[in-house]
DNA sequence: ATATATAGACTACACTCGTAGTCAAAAGGA
DNA sequence: TCCTTTTGACTACGAGTGTAGTCTATATAT
């Protein structure tokens, strides 16, 4: 399988561009991009090129026109960050980690219900 | 409320040291870092310097020797770094977030149990 | 065919990080 | 008092990041 590569904070809002629609041009891409971020056209062409260094996205070039789509998926990367995170903030203990954010951040009445039947499935 | 500093990997296994016991001395930081991690007595050192000038260490000096202490508590660093984990990664979505997790990782009955009860608690 | 606009490639630059060495001052032993 | 050891301060340096400018070759319009 091939590996995850590191993906950067400002990457990662690239990356998220094109899950969402691929394959798609640079311009396409810096529009998306220009709704959320403050980025200069070249910024996004920047962290383009670096994915494509880092072989997290590939392109095809059709008479000129170069398309990029992601070589990774978010799934994977999103499973990767989250055993890191999960490693170097709370040591690996997962318990205390979803006890944490159950903490921190507000559910739904549905969304209780519906981790309730995920942990019920679980058992 | 002082803002809490990003704190690098590195900077997390020094901090967590420091959480667990302090004031401590950089000797102590280095024997207790020295069985988790290759680093050289330097490395530490740098380390806990560079805590220092984010603030996120302090330190008592008593007749030449230097005691280092948390100046932010785990709980906030761990809610911070949490935070923006959750929004970078899965753009805010706890539940997203939460059934992942219960995805890639094992938890066991017990665990199950009592994050069921968090989350009756929680209704 | 020539001027212009476009877009990917290359360059830039300050800052953080991981990792660690050297220096200087003070403390303690001889 | 002088030497040695200790310890924080300062320096180092390559890789990665955030942010962006310039160059060059091609496509397009006139």
């Amino acid at each position: 399988m091939n590996k995850i590569p590191q993906i950067s904070e400002s990457e990662w809002k690239v990356m998220k561009v094109l899950w969402e629609k691929s394959p798609i041009t640079t311009n396409e891409m810096i529009d998306a991009l220009e709704k959320t971020t403050q980025w200069r056209p070249t910024t996004v062409k920047t962290l383009v090129s670096r994915l494509v260094k880092k072989e997290a996205v590939g392109f095809e070039k059709n008479n000129r026109t170069y398309r990029y789509y992601p070589l990774v998926t978010e799934d994977a990367c999103v499973k990767a960050e989250s055993k890191s995170f999960l490693k170097r903030v709370y040591g690996g203990g997962l318990k205390m980690m979803i006890a944490n954010f159950l903490e921190i951040e507000d559910l739904s009445k549905k969304d209780i219900e519906e981790l309730r039947r995920m942990l019920d499935e679980k058992k």
